[in-house]
DNA sequence: TGCAAATGTTATATAAATCTAACATTTTTA
DNA sequence: TAAAAATGTTAGATTTATATAACATTTGCA
């Protein structure tokens, strides 16, 4: 159950997850359309996540996430979060920028790094209040 | 002249640059030992890094980097070396999850976040000199 | 110094991720 | 409601990165 996904996986589950918060469905058009890539390929990516159990994709119809398949995308999304708003905010790394650096590796960052980037981020923040800046 | 590296040529660059500064020369079989691949793997990419003129490999000989390889592998090895640094010493993270993590990371992240990182460490290092900490 | 061991290379195969082109189904609309 | 447009699927090709197996060269030592 616990195999790792290879990055490109792992993207189409995320966008899979966004498609679905934003407009209650997600489509084949649509992932092909958010990802940048072919239908055709969609539908090879959408038959593999099938298969291991993280998706349901009825022929011509909507997609949807199982319940583990919604946990994963929703911890990659998470994890994108939290390095999006640490280069961004914290670091001051242009928007634009830390947003593409978050895509990338929110794919490859342990859960114990991500874990400290956490406290510090809390740490900072409280220290912003006490200094009153 | 500036075409994108994939992350796997880039851990061979990396690679040969290692063995290079410590053993002085690189040899298929320890590049291959190093990356946990075989040497009919690692023969295959010397070829593609030779015809982009990163690296010189004679038949049977020893592997070098040209001058544009060796900045390559210098700007990836610096970039682990941060991230590493930013890992283990300033977040606290186990110093084997930290190398790996850097190890990722180092093909993904920008040059605007990663001077931003710099900039970070410079800055918290001069506050623990102030604050005598 | 010649042979065995170590090392390096090539040929061929496989898996993942993508593409184009052809075809199938569904939806929209005249 | 039938034809056109939009969307989805399948077949087959390409690229990258790896592997195994067979072969070639170099090195080390009896």
């Amino acid at each position: 159950m616990n195999e790792q996904l290879t990055e490109s996986l792992e993207n189409y589950l995320e966008t899979i997850g966004m498609l679905v918060r934003k407009n209650k469905i997600a489509r084949v058009k649509d992932i092909s359309k958010e990802l940048n890539v072919k239908s055709s390929s969609v539908n090879i990516a959408l038959n593999v996540l099938a298969d291991k159990g993280l998706i349901i994709h009825e022929k011509y119809g909507y997609v949807e996430l199982t319940k583990e398949g919604k946990r994963i995308a929703d911890d990659i999304q998470h994890k994108e979060d939290i390095l999006f708003h640490f280069f961004a905010d914290i670091l001051g790394v242009d928007k634009d920028i830390a947003l593409k650096d978050a895509c990338r590796m929110e794919h490859t960052i342990s859960d114990e790094t991500l874990a400290k980037i956490i406290f510090f981020i809390g740490k900072i923040s409280k220290n912003s209040i006490k200094n009153n800046k």
